[in-house]
RNA sequence: GCCCGCGUGGUGAAAUGGUAGACACAGGGGACUUAAAAUCCCCAGGCCGCAGGGCCGUGCCGGUUCAAGUCCGGCCGCGGGCACCA
């Protein structure tokens, strides 16, 4: 060995992996298998640091598995369909398929030097053909299965452009490119009936043990079980076609304090009162242009009209409600129509003060009589409450039994029929775009909708288009939409909607277990690697993508394209943390914000404070930004700096637009990928952010090399040296390997690195014997191996290791080395330590205590005093009460 | 707005309810060197004290407990998701 060149050792041991083939999976009917899966990544052409540390994490997993004895599967693929190919297409003129597969190449060559145990044999991109022939071909199976259907839904409509845009194109309410108010349109789109599946999806979550609780805990939040029942209100006048107003409510046992219905500006009321009404219809129109998302509907303003008409209480016939237009209420949920109970709810107080709409209330707390002024009495629904005058005798109760006896007695008394819901929606599925995988069916005058033939799959996306407008460009493509009908054979229409990527994405683990076969999956491979033992990816995925996968796994089982055992496709998950950076912001004579990049940014201390500028600012006053040499008539300026004061916001995530990416490359470029994974681990627990520092990097590079100069220094030993501490090396080394092994288990690489830097300090410290100390470090080397795969090899092979480190089989420890003899127990006195004592490991509590009793400094803190308790917890502490 | 999470030294962090700050970065001191870099050794939560040592300390307020960073309640701040970003 010579110096640490990873350049040179990294390439050396890629070809040697390579050539042994030992990352293809093999399906061992003998052996144990493991799938390890990280998230595909969107091919942006450039790999960043989070993916770095995705691929690192799902690595070590992978390695570490392989050493223990498992089959392992560990593949790599590309989430290629998406927004991002078509607006380089608009603003570069590059085609998407062309700019796809160009990222795809450039992103693989750069996952290359990261030395990642992955079967590339089975790499695939979504945007294959090949793939999505079978995503179609599934499509078809689960509309027969009547998995799919079509309904009308709202999509965002830019006026100017003609387009539909994704909520993310849609800035404060205008399109992102044409700027102009972005109106609401009703599209008939596909969807897949998830919400059939609601319960299922719901209580499968308890089975998730090895699930992070947040994820089960925000997919069961999402799917929104919710027991309630339908109320009728029967309209004074019939309106529309209708005689009442039907309102679901979870909140029944407030019912008595209803003081008004609010109705969708959608509802079939609301449309019929506009009409002839142009203010009221102005008014819906306002609604409309909102937008689509929840966030935004839910953070306007609420607003309301009066339509004049009134309801009366179904059980107190002679209150007449007033019948509002609200923009709150959602046509899409529940029947489009509320009751407002603005004593028990704090967005109806609002609405009802604004509107100086009655308030009452139904229940008292059992302390008092609270006057109602801003705040709505909302106590939790497991604290009781009076109930005042209730209209089914129920007097005291928790809120939560109250609406339940409610519920029961409404049903027992023919008012309603309790019903149990979820908020779920189904998933539409609908993209009029044209980079994402074709819808195949087709639309015959005479036949209707009707699918595709299996033997024409894949239904292939033409590449000659053109994105100088824009639009979807299959809508406007000469010949592709045109084509014969399946069913009767007259010209007909093709789809020219495009699938959601999340579908793309709902399936590909499932894909990889036989990446190439005729059918969406072979059965017998995906029995045998079928489920992903451990995922690993984004925690911004806690919902979407992991409940569509939950539910396409029951979709593909349903229509006998996964074995019934696949239906909860992932076993175990992990949702690591973000890699963040600082952003640079300023903002522009418009009060826009703008982002600049690292590399145009410099800081600089002036007096003591560190002072953020731009480079260009700095030339501008005459001050050059590499030397900072100051030329005499620009001293005046400096003091200018300060007002150009660059926004400097810290741990921010890492995004294209806020310019704040930091590129991998030079990092390996300058230290090797052992140390880019190193450091991707060592610095910030797994599931935490962790901010990016240039420092670190550094840092690690400098211990890889320390291990690097201890191993050559063991090397140079003579083989005949005695040395001393052989046994506390050895007890060092069985520790090293039980608690780094604890910390790969556990997920926590940092800790487990800790514990790698802290055995190495031992191991240089130790003057053991020559053999005692090679295989202290061959062990090492073993431990490293998951994180630094190169450097491990280098080490492994000069201290004797046969074959290759990486296909050693993972080191034991022996549990006779890990215990201590004598431990030191601290002494508490009243909760503070005040001494220690050093005692065998398994002596009785009760010498325990007459040791510390006796001890000098807890004598001295006793000082006389009577001792009133005294715990002993075996093997942490003594605690004496006095 | 709603749902979820996080908050510990100058920094990243560690701590089955049981010695808060392991391990590391930045920093300080020293050795080596003509010098610097590199390397090695030592120090290091804050305050008081020459020292032995003492007091305070895990975002804030309160509670449970012999014992709370950890559990409970209420706040504050930051981050993720909100169904067409992936």
């Amino acid at each position: 060995m010579s110096r640490y060149e990873p350049a040179v050792i990294e390439a050396k041991w890629q070809q040697a992996w390579a050539e042994a083939q030992i990352f293809a999976a093999r399906h061992d009917p003998a052996r144990p298998k493991y799938y390890v899966l990280e998230m595909f990544p969107y091919p942006s052409g450039r790999i960043h640091m989070g993916h770095v540390r995705n691929y690192t994490m799902g690595d070590v997993v992978a390695r570490y598995k392989a050493a223990q004895g498992f089959s392992v599967l560990h593949p790599m693929g590309w989430d290629a369909f998406g927004m991002p190919a078509e607006n380089a297409a608009m603003a570069t003129g590059v085609h998407p398929k062309d700019y796809t597969y160009g990222n795809i190449a450039e992103m693989k060559a750069q996952m290359a030097p990261l030395g990642l145990s992955i079967d590339w044999s089975r790499e695939f991109a979504t945007c294959d053909p090949e793939y999505y022939g079978q995503q179609q071909s599934m499509f078809i199976d689960m509309l027969n299965k009547g998995l799919v259907y079509r309904k009308a839904a709202v999509v965002n409509w830019d006026p100017v452009d003609m387009t539909v845009l994704a909520n993310e194109q849609v800035i404060d309410g205008k399109g992102w490119r044409s700027n102009a108010p972005v109106e609401r349109r009703e599209l008939t789109q596909w969807f897949f009936k998830i919400s059939d599946y609601s319960g299922e999806l719901l209580a499968a979550l308890d089975g998730l043990t090895q699930w992070p609780e947040k994820v089960r805990i925000m997919q069961a939040n999402w799917i929104g079980k919710s027991r309630g029942i339908e109320v009728t209100f029967p309209l004074t006048a019939p309106v529309a076609g209708l005689t009442a107003l039907v309102c679901y409510s979870t909140r029944p046992d407030t019912l008595r304090a209803a003081s008004f219905i609010a109705i969708s500006p959608d509802h079939s009321i609301a449309k019929e009162l506009a009409a002839t009404d142009p203010e009221l219809a102005a008014f819906c129109e306002e609604c409309r242009r909102i937008g689509t998302s929840e966030e935004l509907l839910e953070k306007a303003e609420k607003l309301g009209r009066d339509t004049g008409l009134t309801v009366s209480h179904p059980i107190y016939p002679d209150r007449k409600l007033p019948v509002w237009i609200g923009n709150f209420v959602l046509m899409d949920y529940g029947t489009g129509a509320v009751f407002g109970c603005p004593g028990h709810d704090q967005r109806d107080l609002d609405f009802a003060r604004k509107y100086r709409l009655p308030v009452s209330k139904a229940f008292d707390l059992p302390g008092g009589t609270p006057e109602l002024a801003d705040v709505a009495l909302v106590p939790p629904k497991t604290e009781p409450v009076v109930y005042i005058d209730h209209f089914a005798g129920i007097t005291a109760a928790t809120s939560a039994e109250g609406i339940d006896a409610t519920i029961d007695w409404m049903d027992a008394h023919g008012l309603g029929k309790g019903q149990t819901r979820y908020r779920l929606r189904d998933w539409g599925i609908s993209r009029q775009r044209y980079w994402g995988c074709p819808i195949p069916v087709i639309h015959c005058d005479t036949c209707g909708v009707v699918p595709e033939k299996k033997e024409n799959l894949p239904v292939e996306l033409p590449y000659d288009v053109t994105f100088d407008i824009p639009g979807n460009p299959l809508d406007r493509h000469p010949t592709w939409r045109d084509c014969t009908c399946p069913v009767c054979g007259a010209a007909a229409r093709r789809e020219t909607d495009t699938m959601d990527t999340f579908m793309d994405s709902s399936w590909y683990f499932a894909r990889f277990t036989a990446p190439h076969a005729k059918t969406p999956t072979d059965l017998a491979e995906a029995a045998y690697w079928m489920n992903v033992d451990q995922y690993i990816g984004g925690v911004e995925h806690a919902i979407l993508h992991l409940l569509y996968s939950r539910f396409f796994a029951r979709a593909m089982h349903a229509t006998g394209h996964l074995p019934a055992k696949a239906i909860e496709p992932f076993n175990a998950l992990f949702t690591q943390g973000m890699v963040t950076h600082e952003i640079y912001k300023t903002t522009d004579d418009n009060g826009r914000a703008v982002f600049h990049l690292p590399e145009d940014i410099r800081k600089l201390a002036i007096d003591g404070n560190v002072v953020t500028v731009l480079k260009s600012r700095l030339t501008d006053i005459g001050i050059d930004p590499e030397t900072l040499e100051i030329p005499e008539d620009a001293l005046d300026a400096i003091t200018l700096l300060a007002e150009m004061q660059v926004e400097v916001v810290p741990s921010a995530k890492m995004s294209k637009s806020k310019k704040n990416v930091v590129d991998p490359m030079n990092i390996i470029g300058s230290f090797g990928a052992d140390t880019a994974r190193w450091f991707v681990l060592s610095d910030s627990p797994p599931e935490r952010d962790v901010e990016w520092t240039a420092s670190g990097a550094e840092a690690t590079n400098k211990h890889l090399t320390r291990v690097w100069t201890l191993c050559t220094r063991i090397g140079d030993m003579p083989a005949d040296h005695k040395g001393e501490g052989d046994d506390a090396l050895t007890r060092a080394t069985a520790r090293a390997v039980h608690e780094v092994t604890q910390g790969i288990e556990g997920f926590a690489f940092n800790k487990a690195i800790a514990k790698l830097y802290e055995f190495t300090n031992i191991l240089s410290k130790s003057n053991a014997s020559t053999r005692a100390m090679q295989a202290a470090m061959q062990t090492l080397a073993q431990l490293m191996s998951p994180m630094t795969p190169h450097i491990a090899e280098s080490i492994w092979a000069s201290v004797g290791g046969v074959g290759l480190c990486a296909q050693a089989p993972w080191p034991k420890a022996d549990p006779a080395l890990l215990v201590d003899d004598t431990i030191i127990l601290p002494i508490q006195i009243n909760g503070k330590r005040r001494a220690e004592i050093s005692v065998p490991a398994d002596l009785a509590a009760a010498e325990v205590e007459k040791i510390a009793l006796a001890n000098e400094d807890v004598q001295k803190f006793l000082a006389g005093a009577t001792v009133k308790k005294l715990i002993v917890v075996p093997g942490r502490i003594v605690n004496v009460v006095i």
